[in-house]
DNA sequence: AATAAAACGTACCGATCGGTATGAAAAGGA
DNA sequence: TCCTTTTCATACCGATCGGTACGTTTTATT
């Protein structure tokens, strides 16, 4: 029996994810979707139930590759003052390209969705607690390695920089001056000492 | 001749501001905007423009009101370090209560609207960078008066200010523990020695 | 009191929203 | 090969979207 998908849900998924990272979740229409997934619409509601599940499920691919990202970045590098600066210049970059400008989808959603809809302050706050443990992590090995100072405070530094790069993500949508962005990294990675 | 407004101009746009700070640009309706404002759509439409138009007046409103509340926040206390802990707690205040969670209007549009459109780009821009103005001002009072560091670099630190400000406003959406939320502040409270 | 100008309420516009009913096409099991 | 089951494409649903035409009501001026 049964006749089997002619869409690959993975790559479809992918682009329902690019398209919510990039214009969020209001300002994404079911056509915009299909036509970027490249199905219709009963199939896309047969595969993955109605708008806010897609955008859920494409909110937990985007935090899986996320962290994944950020964990092989931060563990690119013996030095753990290198790598947290790569990280954050990776977040500082110019990106005066004609590309798509998008950020980070779990903060895009964490300003929509989340003081609305428990579900996504949920899953949010878990991503940013999940980056955190990254950090301290990684702190913790500075420590160790004796590159960082002995009496770091691991945990309240790795949650120090979170917020960091969650402002400067942000603050990068209003295009501010290189200077402004180089000037606060330098301060905020001199919290690594 | 002319038949005078039955409403306040600047009420109908107060409950705009609101209304547009607690749900964003997409998903306020003109239908939630007459309603709450009390008028009509013709009148709105007469009164303000379109609805972007409408939004911008908001956000203008919004800005006005906010950076001189912050200005006036930093000049009530005489101890830099103090007015600036009071600025920080006033954002990772817990907020458990019964009314509504906005965070910051003009970062909210940095979010939503800023990577789309040019207008709201320089907008927030220069909102923030009025912030950090302030900030500055408010730090070389601090090294003026012996609070601070003589050799503290104003501008730099003002600057990590704003962004950490911002990554915390962001962050209280997906209600992090208290304990993050402190921490967090006294580290960057630390920036000012 | 007559008039002209502006704002009001109502009712409506085409377009698009998220979501679905329906029937044809496809494919494994018998 | 026939049957059953699932997916596909089309066409459609009521509701709501942002925005406006229009006729009435109000008011300052003459």
């Amino acid at each position: 029996m049964v006749r089997l998908r002619e869409f690959d849900e993975n790559e479809a998924l992918d682009a329902a994810m690019r398209l919510f990272w990039e214009k969020g979740y209001e300002a994404t229409s079911l056509t915009d979707l299909t036509t970027r997934m490249g199905i219709q619409k009963p199939s896309l509601y047969s595969a993955f139930g109605d708008k806010k599940r897609l955008f859920e499920a494409a909110l937990r691919r985007y935090t899986q590759h996320h962290a994944a990202r950020v964990r092989a970045l931060l563990q690119s590098r013996d030095s753990v003052k290198q790598a947290f600066r790569l990280l954050f210049e990776s977040v500082a970059a110019p990106r005066d390209d004609g590309g798509t400008e998008r950020g980070c989808f779990c903060i895009n959603t964490m300003v929509e969705l989340a003081p609305h809809d428990p579900a996504f302050e949920v899953l949010t706050r878990e991503h940013q607690m999940y980056l955190t443990a990254l950090f301290r992590e990684t702190i913790e090995r500075g420590v160790r390695s004796g590159e960082l100072r002995s009496d770091t405070d691991a945990q309240s530094v790795a949650e120090t920089l979170v917020v960091s790069l969650i402002g400067l993500t942000v603050l990068m949508k209003s295009r501010p001056d290189r200077t402004f962005v180089d000037r606060s990294v330098r301060v905020v990675l001199g919290l690594l000492a």
